[in-house]
DNA sequence: TAATATTACGTATTACGTAAAGATT
DNA sequence: AATCTTTACGTAATACGTAATATTA
């Protein structure tokens, strides 16, 4: 189970149906429903209750919820610390250099 | 950055080298070095420095390492939580609607 | 030479979008 | 009719494996 699929899910889920999701992830909407039937199909049960025309969330799916927004945001954590990594290297090292040198350039 | 990138990552990692996390990912080892130089590309700087037919954290690997972690456990956790819903389903409860209906007919 | 990592290249899998069909209000 | 989801199908992007090419112990 990817991060990027619980992501899908999850959009699914804030968004109220696949319709929404789809264009909130700039993909089409078969591509966000076929999304959801392989998650479902590789658990082996429905994440999502179509009834009555509407988008609801299973018994499986409210489990999954939190699971999926702790996954989402950690592999996003991910890539953030390296990120801000480089930035701390070429960029408030260079500022604090300047700092010492000049006592001014700098906000407080 | 997907959770399944990032487990190639640690995989990478842990055994030491591509060569041993392909054996351990059962793949070949161009495919993980090539995921590994995908990550690298789209993170603008190297995970791992390739010094002396070695293949060691960088910096930036350092840091990304227990945020991959958290990240991968976050997305096995969500699979197995829906996965244990689901055996708490036919299990438990299938036993108390037996034992209301015949009495009989299940081990204690 | 032995072991490792990377390129090159063709293939296979996967995922997508468009179009059409099904279902529900 | 209108909205939403799903299926069908062809195509495009992605990822793989084999083979060949470095690079280093």
């Amino acid at each position: 189970m990817d991060s990027d699929a619980l992501n899908t899910f999850l959009t699914v889920h804030r968004r109220g149906g696949i319709s929404n999701a789809a264009k909130a992830l700039h993909r089409s909407q078969p591509a966000i429903s076929r999304r959801i039937a392989l998650m479902e199909q590789e658990l082996g049960m429905p994440l999502f209750e179509r009834i009555a025309g509407r988008t609801m969330l299973s018994d499986a799916g409210r489990v999954m919820v939190p699971y999926a927004e702790r996954a989402v945001a950690a592999a996003q954590d991910a890539e953030n610390a390296v990120r801000a990594l480089a930035r701390s290297n070429s960029g408030p090292v260079a500022l604090a250099v300047v700092g010492t040198l000049a006592g001014a350039g700098c906000r407080p």
